[in-house]
DNA sequence: TTGGCAACCTGTAACGTTTCAGTATACTGA
DNA sequence: TCAGTATACTGAAACGTTACAGGTTGCCAA
């Protein structure tokens, strides 16, 4: 009297999730041919497979992703590689959504893996690559000559990173100009009458890095305005440091009349040194910012916006790296978006 | 002279990922041995043990996971489950950056489940559980009655909610004492003299609404201060909306003398209002409100804050979720984070 | 009639892991 | 001496999937 239920025979109970093996039951057919109509094989005559594709349907197969990942080596997963120490990057979470926005009508799941400043960056992807557990990857903080770019091209897994590389490697990434931001800003404070400028830099070492600086000293040239140098800043660093450091810098009798800054929670912070030191936006010093959420014109109107979406990247991101996954040539899976235009605030 | 490398014979090789396969030949002992070696088993001799695990060590086994996740059911991932369509929460990345903190030392992967505001909030996390997609699950934006908490406390499946939930039913938790953030807000304004305060609520329906509108209460009764209806507006909306609305309300006669506001976002979008007003923050009216990050100060001077922790609370959700799969009492892995003072600037 | 072939379908093995049900050996106590 | 038992190990099976190497029809041409 002792009925155990084992698994052999319980196929058909209902209880448990289906497998292809329930499909194979109730379709009265080969736990083989189940698998390949489902996935529209050509040698499965077209009334099995659409009496099949019913029945999965109706009964909400979906199929067990450790047993396609352990029998194909396909993980159905993407990975975002995310450094956590730069405290600032509330931009993450646009990437990220962007990036869901795009696999949500795939099978794939988004991974988040992190790495701290301690850690070579090249930890987390190598991680990956060798314990197989992504199709494909995505990166930031891009460098110019990157060793994740290169060590995964050898490895032939596909990624994309966002912002270019510069090895002369092709690879899918999606950039924002920077080159083309800098140089508006420049000409756009030149035609306020600025011209002193100084450049709040991001990260140095980044590819856009350079990006930025070009494209702010080629326009410097271009309208006959002057650097002044600024160099012990970028973007990166605390708010109280940056703070600091433009409050002593704008307390210099050369001290600039107009800045170009690469993120907004670091446009706070030159703002406050700025008031620091005593002198007053809009009327001593005007200053240009790429910004992510609407958020600088709130905080003085007298700033001068830029904006640059994470959302859309998050989305070319994951899309170029789907595509490579899914055999397009990276050469066609890179993008590049360009700035709006400076924009004033418009009460 | 074709001679292939068959799977069989290159267990050896070192160049494809080890196995257990490939340890047991190593070793010369049968694969179950290996396996139970590594996982410390009581039957496996201390010798064994120790060469098994030293070989392992040396070329770099880990264990295969979807292996693992076929045989066991264990998939070793914590879901995070996140609403899309909410734009200005920045502090997602750092309840993310939290998390991944904790299962950093762990086996654990995080992966991010989105839904968006079409979608019944169920669904991820029905997907979640029928498709066995993961160990355990974070949720937030709890409601007092929580259908997703009583779902999965249904099924049996470990997760934590950001938030409480009031359904007499025990889970674990993390949340934030708005009760307490909202009263000593009030205090903290009548203390300065003010006595017609408004609200600027949290999305009504979920459990803070009802703790923050409480603590409010409370507390105005207690220091005989009345409150201005400010019902029209929660911090969900958009930064226009908001700021339209407060503009309006303080261009009546009985407008308040005092905000406290749940989220900065909304800070911003007051302040922006009370300035369209023709009005002067510090002199015509004071503003207490979260901030999660240090940047309230920058905005104005004259804001008061208190701050919340959101990289706390993904850590505690982390920990809250590890704990359950690990077999602890749910009812031990509740916290309650207290509110810092309220934080006039200080230069 | 027969050989060939196309169309459809099927069983078996394998991916890497853990669990079950053992086996072999050495030691214990009577 | 011998049964009993603890210790240390092992092979086979199973999780759900897909690839490989067939198998069975039925039809057509020679």
């Amino acid at each position: 009297m002792d009925r155990r239920v084992t698994k052999k025979d319980d196929d058909a109970s209902g209880k448990e999730r289906p497998t292809l093996k329930t499909l194979a039951f109730m379709t009265g057919l080969g736990v083989t041919t189940v698998s390949r109509a489902l996935k529209d094989a050509p040698e499965i005559g077209a009334e099995t497979r659409r009496r099949v594709q019913l029945v999965a349907k109706q009964i909400g197969y979906r199929p067990n992703r450790a047993g396609v990942r352990l029998r194909t080596g396909k993980t159905n997963v993407i990975s975002l590689v995310l450094n956590t120490e730069h405290e600032l990057m509330s931009f993450v979470s646009d990437i990220i959504y962007g990036v869901t926005e795009v696999i949500a009508d795939t099978p794939y799941h988004l991974i988040v893996t992190p790495y701290s400043r301690s850690q070579d960056p090249l930890d987390p992807v190598r991680y990956l690559v060798e314990t197989g557990s992504a199709d494909g990857v995505i990166i930031s903080r891009t460098q110019p000559n990157d060793p994740r770019a290169r060590y995964m091209l050898e490895r032939g897994i596909p990624f994309a990173t966002h912002g270019r590389t510069d090895m002369g490697l092709v690879h899918p990434y999606h950039d924002f100009d920077n080159y083309t931001f800098a140089g508006e800003a420049v000409r756009y404070l030149a035609g306020m009458g600025h011209n002193r400028l100084a450049l709040v830099t991001p990260p140095v070492g980044l590819t856009y890095y350079g990006h930025t600086v070009n494209g702010f000293a080629d326009a410097l040239s271009e309208v006959g305005a002057s650097e002044v140098p600024f160099n012990t800043v970028s973007i990166d660093q605390s708010i109280e440091q940056i703070r600091m450091r433009t409050a002593q810098l704008m307390r210099r009798k050369d001290r600039p009349d107009g800045f170009v800054s690469s993120a907004a929670a670091a446009t706070l912070a030159i703002v406050a040194g700025i008031e620091d030191a005593g002198l007053k936006l809009g009327r001593d010093v005007d200053v240009v910012s790429k910004q992510s959420s609407e958020l600088l014109h709130l905080f003085r109107r007298e700033l001068l916006v830029v904006n640059e979406n994470f959302r859309l990247a998050g989305s070319e991101l994951a899309r170029a790296v789907l595509g490579w996954i899914g055999g397009a040539d990276p050469g066609s899976l890179q993008s590049l978006s360009t700035p709006s235009e400076v924009l004033p605030y418009r009460g």
